[in-house]
DNA sequence: CGGCATCCTCTTTGATACTG
DNA sequence: CAGTATCAAAGAGGATGCCG
């Protein structure tokens, strides 16, 4: 990326991670840990592959990704973040937070990766039982099912399936987005076609509902996804 | 911008601001305030004028920017972020945080503008006592002087020179900046430079120094700057 | 002068095909 | 699997013209 020549922070910044593609690659690497080339392209839906090839070549000179050599039975190249691009988490969930609006809408033809929500998961549920049994959660949305552990104050989401899941919601991505970031009632999810399966309760642990009132603890530093 | 087509609030966020340029005009129009067509040019050396006008109505029919006709005196356009718009400030305090390593090295050819100085005050400056009396310090750098007022535990920014200042910072933007982000102590930016005429008192109430020791409070809401 | 619109060139992107 | 090669289309950058 052409560089905007300003002696400014934000320019600085945008003169590193503009570039198209860039910080959604960066999505990819804090959401799954290390990834395989195949990895980031089919978590990047559209990007073509000259580009994916040279974004990554972009972020590992500019020291945000780590390429490493994994011997077998791996035998094959993973792409990490390094610190300084893992320090990136704050510009993305400032920016999740901020996009969360545009997501009201239905998808119509948008592509879907169920480990999407590992940062509106993040955002915006919250374990507030920490001392209380773990839990599983189990969500099927768009055929790309994705599972949230919750333990000791944590909450961490993966791509993959539980078969012992405490609480299994199936049904659209939006709904399942509307439920976390408070949008909706879980009652109000179900009508509008939200499957609920399981223990229900295991919401009111990490829903901002209506006891511990809103707004009262903004947001700290709390659990994070890992792959 | 083409859409990402992917149903994540990170890449709808960006198909709203992932253009070149758009984060900057915010950026202007956050630190700034109202801005007239000529004032966005000026803070934004290198783009071309057909883009801006591009950019703006691009973020206005997005519903970021929101354009008013000064009446008489003023008789010209004014350009003003909406609610949405304002909304993005957190994006851009972790952008401009994450930013400032890239700061460190001679800017060396870079365009500057005191106004940009706004962003860094706001995160690294604090006013750790909100009882004491009002402050003004003016910054000169680069021909592009900016002025910082301190007053009931807000931290403000504006373009412009302040002949009653109680402290005055004179030199190159790095070493301010490196001073209000606790790379440099009074003393080392001195050695550097840096000339600090006026009461440096006042830098201990604003700096994360040694007393009230790193890291106890990362960041609240705090002061923020104003046009 | 403020607020664009036009024209032109150059770079970046996207789609697809191909390779070790 | 992890890319490279090719090429058409879109976008960015720069100069300049227009109109109140």
């Amino acid at each position: 990326m052409r560089s905007y020549g300003e002696y400014c922070s934000i320019a600085k910044a945008l003169d590193v991670i503009g570039d198209r593609w860039s910080l959604l690659i960066v999505r990819e690497l804090l959401i799954r840990g290390g990834c395989r080339y195949t990895d980031l392209k089919d978590g990047l839906p559209g990007i073509a592959t000259n580009l994916l090839s040279d974004r990554i070549r972009e972020l590992e000179s500019a020291g945000l990704v780590r390429r490493e050599d994994a011997p077998p039975p791996v035998a094959t190249t993973l792409f990490h973040l390094t610190e300084a691009g893992a320090e990136l988490r704050p510009v993305l969930d400032a920016l999740g937070r901020w996009g969360v609006r545009y997501m009201i809408e239905p998808a119509d033809g948008d592509q879907f990766r169920g480990q999407w929500f590992a940062f509106p998961a993040s955002l915006f549920l919250r374990d507030r039982d920490p001392g209380g049994p773990p839990l599983l959660i189990e969500l099927r949305a768009a055929d790309s099912p994705a599972v949230i552990e919750v333990s000791g104050g944590t909450v961490c989401t993966r791509p993959g399936t539980a078969a012992d899941a405490d609480l299994t919601l199936a049904g659209a991505p939006q709904l399942i987005l509307r439920l976390f970031a408070g949008g909706l009632s879980p009652a109000q999810a179900a009508d509008l076609g939200l499957q609920i399966r399981g223990d229900a309760r295991v919401l009111d642990r990490l829903l901002p509902g209506s006891p511990d009132a809103a707004g009262s603890t903004p947001a700290g530093a709390r659990g994070r996804t890992r792959a």
